[in-house]
DNA sequence: CGCGCGATTGAGTAATTTCAAATCTAGTGG
DNA sequence: CCACTAGATTTGAAATTACTCAATCGCGCG
């Protein structure tokens, strides 16, 4: 099955897992499929699972109380995207997390993702190393809003991730880099 | 010893470990003193430890080309600090990290940390912990920039850690929240 | 006393926002 | 195939925020 290799090749890019150890930890994966727009995580709602995408793109985002939207991550196959802050500290969701195109995932329980954890040592180091990569893009991503300007941050997305560009609306990037949509849209003039 | 019993209750606060298996973690952390000033590490150092603090504070910053300085994080006590990216990407360091007062601290080489996630599973569990919490706390930071302006920012920096109020100097404040000295300053007027 | 550093204040400028309106585009039903 | 609509993007203009540069202030310390 196609989403078992997809994982596997993810995991053994940083771990050994025997078969038998990687069909025991695939068992607690749990695959969906969602439609563009289909909503994953709400505000408000308990939280208790992360999802691996395997093809599509996902986005979590923040809605302050004017309603404007701020875009934390888009999720593209291969990225892990949950609630973090309300799956580790148990509080509820205070953001979405919805689909930007039709998607597939698997989701881990974080009950699942602990036991397996406390189970294979590997699989503990897999998740550190995940963990620590997501925590020094974080970083640079704070560095980016203050050292950059919206044009800067801009040209810095675009030249990482090139692929958003046509995959997602503009809208969503200014949301990502947390200037407003008319900004963007002159940015290209300058 | 000081150090060994602070050290101890900041890692039994998540695991467990026997007194054999702490006292062989800790033989592994070299004590440093530092003066206010000092500088642990510098841009296009080959950066092969982490520090935790004891006691003092240190700063984490970048400076851009123009010599403006932007403050990636603060460390205190209990906190730990280094330049990650060129940790763990094993390039050469692109922040420095250095003294606001007389800090003592305690070194890990990243070599001894992997060495002893790999021996002991705790540990690792401990570090997936620890990295997790900062991979929260630096979206929040984040969203506190999309979000808020210089003022929102600012309050919410001291509401959650108002120690700094009389620790660190108000340009390094202005450096945290990745405003002016000047727009800081005039903050608590408007 | 006077130096030096950090903090404040003033004034002009640049970047970005907000609100409003116009334009463009893809998909739908007739 | 065309008209129509909803959503996305662009454009304009005024208002706001924060920046830079320059000058001043306040205070601890030799």
């Amino acid at each position: 099955m196609q989403a078992e290799d997809f994982l596997k090749q993810h995991l053994l890019k940083q771990i050994s897992l025997s078969d038998e150890q990687f069909a025991y930890v695939f068992s607690h994966f749990k695959p969906h499929s969602f439609k563009k727009g289909d909503v994953i995580i709400s505000p408000g709602d308990q939280v208790d699972a992360e999802y691996f995408v395997l093809s599509g793109c996902l986005k979590s985002f923040y809605v302050n109380d004017k309603l404007k939207m701020f875009i934390l991550m888009f999720a593209m196959p291969n990225w892990w995207a949950s609630d973090y802050n309300a799956l580790y500290y148990k509080v509820k969701a205070t953001t979405t997390l919805d689909c930007i195109t039709d998607t597939e995932v698997l989701s881990l329980s974080n009950d699942d993702l602990e036991k397996l954890c406390n189970e294979i040592h590997e699989l503990e180091h897999f998740f550190r190393w995940r963990t620590c990569r997501g925590y020094i893009a974080a970083h640079k991503r704070l560095l980016s809003f203050m050292n950059k300007d919206a044009k800067g941050r801009y040209e810095e997305l675009m030249k990482t991730y090139p692929e958003l560009y046509n995959l997602v609306p503009k809208q969503l990037i200014a949301a990502y880099l947390g200037v407003s949509r008319e900004t963007l849209s002159r940015l290209n003039y300058k």
